[in-house]
Formats: C-alpha cells, sequence, structure tokens
DNA sequence: CGATCATTTGACACCGGTCAAGTTTTGTGG
DNA sequence: CCACAAAACTTGACCGGTGTCAAATGATCG
C-alpha cells in the first residue's frame, strides 16, 4: 500500500501545534483497518489488566479512563482520555492496566498485526504514546507533590477549561471534557487524583 | 550543582535518505544517525525544562533521571533511565522536563529531522515511549496509593533486583542498577518516590 | 413510598511533613 | 596525610493535613 509520509508531510512531531490534527487521508486510511466498532454503557470495562492485548482502540467518542488496582483493592486512576486517544498499547501480549468508560462511548478496534504493518497507524501510536509520557509526567507531579487543594484545583482546570484568565494549557475548547468531569463519580475522581472520597467531598466545599 | 555545557546547535543538518532498518542492523545505521556523542560528569544537567528540543538522546552508559519543578521549587522526578532508554521525547518543541545525570554517563545525540526520516528510529522511539508510558503507570500507582515504607520497598525492588525472597546472598548479578540505588542521594530518592528526605531516611532504619 | 447508592459532614487518629539539632561523609587546600 | 569546611545524612520533637470510621443527608429508580 502506497502510504504517504505522514512526518514529512506534517513538520514532523516537533511541531508546536497540539498533540491530534489528523490529516486529511487518515479517516479513509482508518476505515479500511478498523476491525470492528464497539458502543459502550457508562462505567462499562472495555478490557482488564491482564486480559491478553489482540487489538488496540482508539476513542471516537466518549470518555474512559485506565486504572490499576492493588491486591488489597486500592485503586489507582493512571489516566483519563478523551475522544481520539488511543488504549490498549503497549508492548507486552497482556494489557497492564484496565480500561472503563466513564460515560456512554464508541471504540474503534484494531489488530495489532495490521497497526504493525501500517505506518500511519504506527505514527499515530506513536504520537498518542509520546503524549501520553508527557501527560503522566505532569500526573506525577500532582501524585508525588501537590496537597489535597492544590489536586482538586489542577483537576478542574484541566477537564474544565475556559475559566477565564488563567490559560488552560492543552486543547482548549473541548466541550466534552467538561462533560467528564461532571459524569466521574467522587470514587472516580478520588483515585485519580490518588485521595480520598471525603478529601475530594471536603475540598471541593 | 555542577556547571554544565548547554547545547548551541545541532550540528549537521538532516540527511533525507532512508535506510529502512530491521534491529539486525541497527548497530550500523545507528552510526550514521548520531550527530554527537556526549558525556556527562555526575549531577550534569544534559537540559532544562522549556529547553528548546531540537535533538533526542539515546543513554549509552550511566543513568539519568528526568523531573519537573514546581514554581515553589518543589521537585518531582517523573522517571529514572538506565543504558538504551531514549529521552528528550516529546510533540512539543520544548523540553517538557529537566534531565539531570545520577552518575557519569554516556549519551550519543540524533537529530530530531533524521530521526523523522529514518523508521528504525521512529519504531525504537514508539518502543521507549509505549516502555515509558507502563512505568509510569506502575509510578503513578506508587506516588497515589502507597505508603512511604511500601514506596521505598518497591524502589528497592525495583533498583536492587535478584534480591530472591528475603536471603541476600551477596553482591546481585546486575551490578549496575544497583549502583544507581547506591549513588542516587537521598535527595533524589524522595524526590522520585514523593516524599522527604527525612522519611526516606527513617523508613531505611 | 421505600431501597439502594452517592455524597456530605463530623470526630478522631495517625502517617508523614516541618523544624531543629547532631553526626557522618565528602571535598579541598595546605 | 591532615585540617577544615561544606554537604549529606541521621535522629528527635512536634504538628498539621489526610485517612479512617461513623452517621446523616440527598439522589435515583422501581
Amino acid at each position: 500500500m502506497a502510504l504517504t509520509e505522514r512526518f514529512t508531510s506534517d513538520g514532523g512531531f516537533g511541531v508546536a501545534t497540539t498533540a491530534d490534527g489528523d490529516p486529511a487521508e487518515w479517516g479513509a486510511l482508518r476505515d479500511t483497518l478498523v476491525a470492528r466498532r464497539q458502543t459502550y454503557r457508562a462505567h462499562d470495562v472495555v478490557y482488564f489488566e491482564g486480559d491478553s492485548a489482540r487489538s488496540i482502540y482508539e476513542l471516537s467518542t466518549g470518555a474512559v479512563m485506565l486504572y490499576k488496582l492493588l491486591p488489597d483493592g486500592r485503586r489507582q486512576v493512571v489516566e483519563v482520555l478523551g475522544p481520539g486517544d488511543l488504549f490498549g498499547l503497549g508492548l507486552h501480549d497482556h494489557h497492564d492496566c484496565s480500561a472503563e468508560t466513564l460515560v456512554p462511548s464508541t471504540v474503534a478496534i484494531y489488530n495489532r498485526r495490521d497497526v504493525e504493518n501500517s505506518s500511519a497507524l504506527r505514527d499515530h501510536v506513536t504520537r498518542c504514546a509520546l503524549a501520553q509520557v508527557q501527560a503522566m509526567h505532569d500526573h506525577a507531579v500532582l501524585l508525588g507533590r501537590k496537597s489535597a487543594y492544590e489536586r482538586v484545583a489542577t483537576f478542574i482546570m484541566r477537564f474544565i477549561p475556559d475559566r477565564g484568565e488563567f490559560d488552560c494549557p492543552g486543547p482548549s475548547s473541548e466541550p466534552d471534557k467538561g462533560a467528564i468531569a461532571l459524569t466521574m463519580t467522587r470514587q472516580e475522581i478520588a483515585d485519580y487524583l490518588g485521595l480520598t472520597i471525603e478529601t475530594v467531598s471536603r475540598v471541593f466545599s
């Protein structure tokens, strides 16, 4: 298949614009590679940690969280994803964390084998992984060095952007993200911020 | 803090030829793409957060940590890298965190332009980014949900492996990683684990 | 209207941060 | 090799922010 080199056409992954921004040919290309599409209700599990990872997933609409569990039941939400994000990536043959929808969502599913053979898809994986690494860096700062008050403040700024003076880094004016914050339960917020449900509730007051 | 040479230019302009390579030719291919190599002393800064990101770096020998600073001076070490790891990746044109050596290290430096044109290097970037995402997931669990005692225990298990069960029959088979743990200062360990220097010192007792 | 679940609020305890010595190690110059 | 200074580390006392436990209130849906 004659695939256009995406890195040369859009200036490489050093461009200053935001992480997404698929080229025009991406839509048509994607349709030929999608193995299937799936819809989920809110709080449905897409896969569990430890499941064999034969596919990768692209969130079309909705919101998904990735989380890990400790043996005693403690949970840490490690990522909150929005439309366009990929998940189910990884180098191993099993998923390293569980994936669960926050709201009703639609997901496109690719076979890993197809991804490996499509340079366009591989580049998409790379872009998404690099974006996720940087998001995780910020989250590590939040979890390791911020107070409960600061964590909640950061959370609000991240998922309810366009709140006036303070510039909100990242893709702005994305109405979906605001909805995520409202549909995340206190427990999910607490597990994302490394706090307890009671502390989150108190800080909101 | 040690004085450090800052990079002012990235050497030669990118060559457009794209040699497609499988891992077997990686060594030879890499040599043609390395813009230059650099050696650092312990605790030298490779780059600062916010520096323009024209190159990516491959750690050849030694150990490097990536960290972010809050305006008031709080620091969070977000990754600890060993030989073979890439750093300085990212979608933006500036580094999202600072990079500093833990021990004397040697680094291979590539031009971003060259990386974009080499599918072998791009695959390497992808693999490294995916590995880092999974490592960050584990670290998020540590920072968000583990006690001080558990954090230190996890840290020891990670950097001083081969301590089967609880009997410690002498030095392990991998002196490099053990050396990292021993050469990280208490401050660096604390900033990696999201603790204070005093807590780390106490838990070791 | 009642059952179940999510959220809020309160009282209390404790882990880990802060502040402050004191001790050991490292580095440097004579 | 020693002397001294600076940095790193340890240890102690105290306190505050969060977690824990418990109960009340509110929301959702048969």
